[in-house]
Parts: C-alpha cells; structure tokens; sequence
DNA sequence: GGTTGACTTAGAGTTAACTCTAACTAGTAG
DNA sequence: CTACTAGTTAGAGTTAACTCTAAGTCAACC
C-alpha cells in the first residue's frame, strides 16, 4: 500500500512515518517503480508495535534500540527479551502511580461534591 | 523557606519552580525583605496538587486554567469540579489503556520466553 | 570596604517529537 | 503537450516544558 493508506490504518500522519525512516525507526520500507514508499502487514505489525511500546512512555531513542538489535537477528534476542522486560517493570510501576493519582483525584472531587471546597 | 529548601522539599529544580510562577501557574507567593521568594505550606500542597495533573497528563495549560479558577473564588467551584472530573475520566481511560498495553507486552515477553521470537 | 553566596530578572538555548515548506518528479487524464 | 495528483527530499519551523546565562542586588563575613 501507498504511504496515505499507510497513513490512514495506522492512524500517523505520513510526515511522521516519514520522520519515523529519516530517524532509523522504519527500516527496510520498499519502493514500487516510480520510487514511491510500498508498505506491507508485516510494517504495520511494526509500526503497532512501535505504538504501544510509544504510548507507554518508552522514548523513540530506547524504541530505535530495540529496532537496531531486531536487525541484528538472533544474536541480541537476550538483549531485547531484557529490554522488554525492563520496560515492563516501568509500566508496572507507572501504572500504579497512576492508581495512586486517581485515589487522590478522587478523593479531591469528593471533597467538591460534599462543598467542603470553594 | 527560601526557594532552595522548597526545591528540596517539591523535588523540583529552581528554575522550573521560577518558570512555574513566570506562566501563571504559581501565584501570590510573597517575598521576604531583600526581594527574595518565600515560600510556605500552602505553596508546597498547591504545588504538589500541580505536580499530580501533571503526572497524570494534564497540560500545563489547562491546569492554569485550573489556576485561575481557584482564583477567581467560591463563583467557579462548580467549574472547578467538572474541570477534575473530566480529568478524572481521562485518567480512567489512561490506566485501562495502559493495562492493555502490559498485557500485550507480556504476552510479547511470553514468546521471547518460549524461544519462539528470534 | 571587598568578597562571597544566595538570590533576582529578562531573555536565550535546549530537547523530543513532530510538522511543514519548497522544490522536484513520475504517472495519468484530457 | 499540459494540467493535476500523489508522491519524493532536505531542511526549516513549531510546541511544550523546561534549563540555562548574564547581569545585577543584597546581606553577611573578613
């Protein structure tokens, strides 16, 4: 597919999956004839993954990491399986401050409801 | 205190504290003698307020909205509510989200563990 | 009276992650 | 052949949230 139907599955706009090859985060995206971007599943798969790993606070410098070991094949499976596993204990973490926020939060509103703020 | 021991205290530099009172979002602290700020425990539970919509999302722009509401006194306390309550709704979603994405990454950690990603 | 240290300000610089612009090309429809 | 559309690139611009610099003030110590 071309990079607007890319675009509009993996809900980026093409500016960013552009950004996401000119940093090293896309690698080997192919070209039709007329030297036009041609995506496949396999960079949607990619791109998701790269989303969620994203969306729970993994900056896209630790993402290209992860990419750059991938390309490297076999060999850096330990390495990646510890990245993850890293990351997954943050996400653990930040997900129970999170819960820890809400309580509070919570907590705040309920003081608003019985009007002992103002 | 002076503005070291409430950086201590807040665990925020300086200079973010400063930048903090130069966009609005810390208002009517008082100053001592000589000019220099100082800060009570009043300040510090504000702040820590701050820094929890912070933590959970919250744009510094709309949490001076917040601000300025509080200022503005008794008249916005219904405003106030459905200003942390809206909130309260996105950090819901946040968390459930977020509890989504753990537990696709460990089902991802899962295949490195089997040996079945390399 | 001079130096040191903790503060002050306005405004410049930084960083991450985009987002856009300008100039260009290749394919298609009239 | 011309116009239009959909892509291409390098590189500039934007935004949020800091972070720092430079020049200055003020109180305390030697």
């Amino acid at each position: 597919m071309n990079i607007n139907k890319f675009s509009e599955i993996t809900e980026m706009s093409p500016y960013t999956i552009r950004y996401y090859e000119k940093i090293g985060l896309l690698r080997g995206v192919s070209r039709n004839a007329s030297g036009h971007r041609w995506f496949t599943e396999k960079d949607i798969i990619w791109v998701n993954f790269i989303k969620r790993l994203k969306d729970t606070g993994m900056p896209l410098e630790e993402i290209k990491k992860y990419a750059s070991l991938r390309e490297l094949g076999a060999q850096t499976v330990k390495e990646r399986q510890e990245l993850l596993e890293k990351h997954q204990e943050n996400l653990i973490k930040h997900i129970r401050q999170q819960n820890e926020h809400l309580k509070a939060l919570n907590t705040k509103i309920d003081l608003y409801k019985s009007g002992e703020v103002g």
